[in-house]
RNA sequence: GUGAUUGUAGUUCAGUUGGUAGAGCGCCAGAUUGUGGUUCUGGUUGUCGUGGGUUCGAGUCCCAUCAGUCACCCCA
C-alpha cells in the first residue's frame, strides 16, 4: 500500500475546520460584494512569458512550472517550460485587464479569491500552495486616491466581520521613503536593501537594522531616517511630514496623496484605533509605487501582516501600452486560519452541516421521513436523513459527531399519532410535537 | 539557496549500556430491547522511512538516500 500523505505545505482540512474555512472565504466574498467588485477566475496556468515578466531572480525561483504530458524529456534541455502556475492573483489580473481592455468598464473593481502556488520550503504559516483573496481597482489614465481610502474602509469591514479581535490597519506611502532617500542622495539598489530592512524592524528591533543599514550608510543618514521612522510615535505624524526632505517632490507628492487618504478617511469615521500612518511600512514588492498597507493583529503582532496591499502607478506595463494605475490588497487566508486555528481563535461552534437529523428507525417509514425531510426544506431548514437503520444510540453518536443541532425521530408511536420526537443536541431536551409545531424551533 | 533537527500503530509519543516492540488518544464492540457528547469493560493496529554496513544479534551503532519539521532569505 502507498502511504496516504499529502505535497508538504497543502493545506487539508477535516470537514468540521473545512466548513469554518468556508464560512470565512464567504466572509470575505460577502464583504468584497457589497462594496461591488465583480468576481473573476483565471486559469491556474498561465503562459509563463506572461508569468514572469514580473521578472527579477526571486519569483522565478518560486514558480512551478507545469509539462504537458508527453514532454517530460524536453525538461532536462534546461528550456523554459511553456506553462506555469500562477504565484499570485496580481500578475493575472495585470494580463486579464491587458487583454481585456476595450471590454472592460473603468475603473474595473474585481475580487479573486483563488489558489497560487510557489515553490518554496514549507515551514510554519508557509505554504506552497495557498488561497489569495485579492480585491483591486483599475483605472485607466488615471485613479483618485478616494479608491485607496476605500480599500482600507474594506478591509476593515472585512475583519470586524472575521471577528478576529483588535487589529490595525497601517498605511504608510512609499513616495515619502522614495523622497526621503533622494534628499539623503541614497541611490537606488541601496535604497531597496534599505526597506527591506526597515520591513523587519518591528521583528528584529531597532539596534540589529542599525547594524545592517551602518555597512551602507553614514551616521548622518541613518540618524535622518531613524528620525522619520520616529514619527510612528508621535501624536500628530502627518503633520511633521513637513519637517522631512523639505522641497523635495516626490516627498511633497507623498504627503499630499496620504493627506488625501486621510480625508476621505475621515469622512467614513472608522475608529481612528484601527487605521493609523506608520512611517516604518515598508513592504518589500517592487511594484507598489504609492500607498501601502499592512494590517496587524494588536493581540498576536507576532504572525505579522495579514492582509497587504497598495497602490501601483502601472499595473500592466508589460502587455499594454495604456497606463493603468491600481490599488489592491490581498488577504492570505490559508495563513490566516492557520494562525487563528493555532492561537484557538477559531469558533467553530456554528460549523454543522445541516440544521437536523431525521434519524431512520424502520425502513418502512421511508415516506414519512422523506415527507418530514423535504416539509423541513421548504421552511428552509437544512436537514438530511440517516439513512441507515440502525440502534438510536449509533445515530445519536453519529449526530453529535457531526455538530447536528436538532434530531428527529419518528417510530412506532410518533406515526401512530401522527408526531415527532424533536431533540435538541446541546440540551438534551426532547419533545413530542405535531410536524408544523417544529418549524419555529428550528432556528 | 544557507543552516539545524526529526523519522517507531490511524495519531501523539516512550523504548533504558545493542537481546526479535509499548502507552495515551482515536477506532470497533459491549454495560437488559428507542437516547449521544461523561464513565466502565473488552478488542483492533506495526516490513520501527528506505537501502547498505558493523555484530552471534540492530528500533538502538556507522554510511548513504528519501521524506517531514523548524530557522534564515523572501513572502501571504
Amino acid at each position: 500500500m502507498i502511504k496516504p500523505t499529502t505535497v508538504a505545505g497543502t493545506m487539508e482540512l477535516l470537514p468540521v475546520k473545512q466548513l469554518t474555512f468556508d464560512k470565512m472565504l464567504s466572509t470575505i466574498k460577502k464583504c468584497y460584494q457589497d462594496f461591488g467588485y465583480t468576481p473573476l477566475d483565471t486559469p491556474l496556468l498561465e503562459k509563463s512569458e506572461v508569468l514572469l515578466t514580473k521578472s527579477g531572480g526571486e519569483t522565478e525561483k518560486q514558480v512551478y512550472f507545469a509539462v504537458p504530458t508527453g514532454s517530460l524529456d524536453k525538461v532536462s534541455t534546461g528550456a523554459t517550460p511553456k506553462y506555469a502556475l500562477r504565484f499570485d492573483l496580481t500578475v493575472p489580473l495585470a494580463r486579464y485587464v491587458a487583454q481585456h481592455e476595450n471590454d472592460l468598464v473603468f475603473p474595473f473593481k474585481r475580487y479573486q479569491i483563488q489558489k497560487v502556488y510557489r515553490g518554496e520550503s514549507a515551514q510554519k504559516g508557509r505554504y506552497r500552495e495557498f488561497y489569495q483573496c485579492d480585491a483591486d481597482i483599475i483605472g485607466n489614465g488615471n485613479l483618485p486616491m478616494a479608491y485607496d481610502a476605500e480599500l482600507v474602509v474594506l478591509i476593515y469591514r472585512i475583519f470586524v466581520a472575521l471577528e478576529v479581535g483588535k487589529f490595525t490597519i497601517q498605511i504608510n506611502n512609499r513616495k515619502l521613503f522614495q523622497g526621503l532617500f533622494q534628499d539623503l542622495k541614497i541611490d537606488e539598489t541601496t535604497s531597496g536593501t534599505i526597506l527591506r530592512e526597515i520591513d523587519k524592524l518591528d521583528k528584529i528591533g531597532k539596534e540589529k537594522v542599525t547594524d545592517k543599514l551602518e555597512s551602507l550608510l553614514s551616521q548622518e543618514q541613518i540618524e535622518k531616517i531613524f528620525r522619520f521612522l520616529a514619527l510612528k510615535d508621535t501624536p500628530h505624524p502627518l503633520k511633521d511630514l513637513s519637517n522631512f526632505a523639505q522641497g523635495n517632490e516626490l516627498f511633497a507628492e507623498g504627503k499630499q496623496e496620504l493627506e488625501e487618504v486621510w480625508k476621505i478617511l475621515g469622512y467614513y469615521g472608522l475608529d481612528p484605533q484601527n487605521v493609523k500612518f506608520n512611517p516604518c511600512i515598508a513592504r518589500g514588492l517592487d511594484y507598489y509605487t504609492s500607498t501601502v498597507l499592512e494590517t496587524v493583529l494588536d493581540e498576536h503582532p507576532q504572525i505579522g501582516s495579514i492582509c497587504s496591499g497598495g497602490r501601483y502607478e502601472n499595473l500592466a506595463a508589460h502587455y499594454t501600452k495604456s497606463k493603468l494605475p491600481g490599488v489592491g490588497v490581498s488577504i492570505g487566508v490559508t495563513r490566516l486560519f492557520y494562525l487563528l486555528d493555532s492561537l484557538g481563535l477559531l469558533e467553530a461552534a456554528d460549523s454543522t452541516p445541516a440544521t437536523a437529523m431525521i434519524a431512520c428507525l424502520d425502513s418502512a417509514l421511508a415516506p414519512d421521513y422523506i415527507q418530514l425531510s423535504q416539509q423541513l426544506l421548504e421552511n428552509k431548514v437544512s436537514n438530511f436523513i440517516y439513512w441507515q437503520p440502525s440502534k438510536l444510540k449509533k445515530q445519536l453518536r453519529y449526530a453529535s459527531k457531526l455538530g447536528v443541532k436538532f434530531l428527529l425521530i419518528i417510530g412506532e408511536e410518533e406515526q401512530k399519532l401522527q408526531t415527532v420526537t424533536l431533540k435538541n443536541m446541546l440540551t438534551g431536551e426532547q419533545k413530542n410535537l405535531k410536524i408544523n409545531e417544529i418549524f419555529p424551533l428550528l432556528c
